[in-house]
DNA sequence: GTTACAATGATACAATTAGTACAATAATAC
DNA sequence: GTATTATTGTACTAATTGTATCATTGTAAC
């Protein structure tokens, strides 16, 4: 099931952001695994007249959510939970998955008669187009 | 054989349109040789109905793949892959699917919280240990 | 009271997908 | 050979979704 209900309970005298709730109240739902990657969140619109709020308050809590990688949202399409926020996996295992992801991209590249040169330079420049993302790991 | 089946696997939450997931997939089959010229595509409508999604969609996808020459479509008739895909079109097939790849190694790499630094790197070693690849191409 | 700031709301916009009507070609009937 | 119908892609529009920008409101500091 990739669409639930999503009940949020708004305290409107909480002195928290509603903003702030919805945003705390998601991560519990997928924290508690109630909404589990892929599900599909209500619409932005949708959310805001069952909640009696403004969606750009909605939008905000979302926007928050997504730069956390906690949901992922789409213009024209709508939001979702994403594919599981990358869970403590041992550090060996982490550069292992990277090695495997390394070695298909270059398999895949070398099969395309790339040379090497250019399968790192389109790493490079693709790398460049991402906006601030985390220059340092952990 | 000028018709197959052409099977392609959309995935309704990843961030890319559906119509972009098509343009790539249909595109790697070409690079692959899986898809060759001549060969007939689905109709729009035959192609939607598999989807699940709107012909629209499909046009769309379709839209694009014809103004890279990728395909030829023709109303009324159908659609075809390009006979003898001139020397830039599959110069900047292998492009794209170069950065199809380079981006889909990044993103899933980025997921796993690794920097920018290590991302390259890890190309960089591992192609230090292919045997001796072809450092120039056309 | 004025100012500064954060939270929320209003409005306009952009991206994606869907709906409807149409045009070109092919297949069929006569 | 021509008319009719079916099939195929095209064009235009609408609907749905998130985004961006600015205005309004409320609270606290001065």
């Amino acid at each position: 099931m990739a669409n639930k209900k999503l009940t949020l309970q708004i305290d409107f005298r909480s002195g928290l952001p509603i903003y702030t709730q919805i945003v705390n109240q998601v991560q519990a739902q997928v924290v508690s695994g109630n909404l589990q990657p892929g599900d599909q969140l209500p619409t932005v619109r949708a959310l805001a007249e069952d909640l009696r709020v403004n969606f750009n308050t909605v939008a905000r809590a979302y926007r928050l959510l997504d730069e956390e990688r906690i949901i992922s949202t789409q213009q024209g399409r709508g939001t979702y939970i994403t594919e599981i926020p990358p869970p403590k996996v041992s550090e060996r295992l982490r550069k292992e998955m990277l090695e495997t992801l390394a070695e298909n991209y270059i398999s895949e590249a070398v099969r395309l008669e790339f040379s090497k040169d250019e399968i790192k330079q389109m790493v490079s420049n693709q790398l460049e187009l991402l906006h601030e993302s985390k220059e340092s790991n952990g």
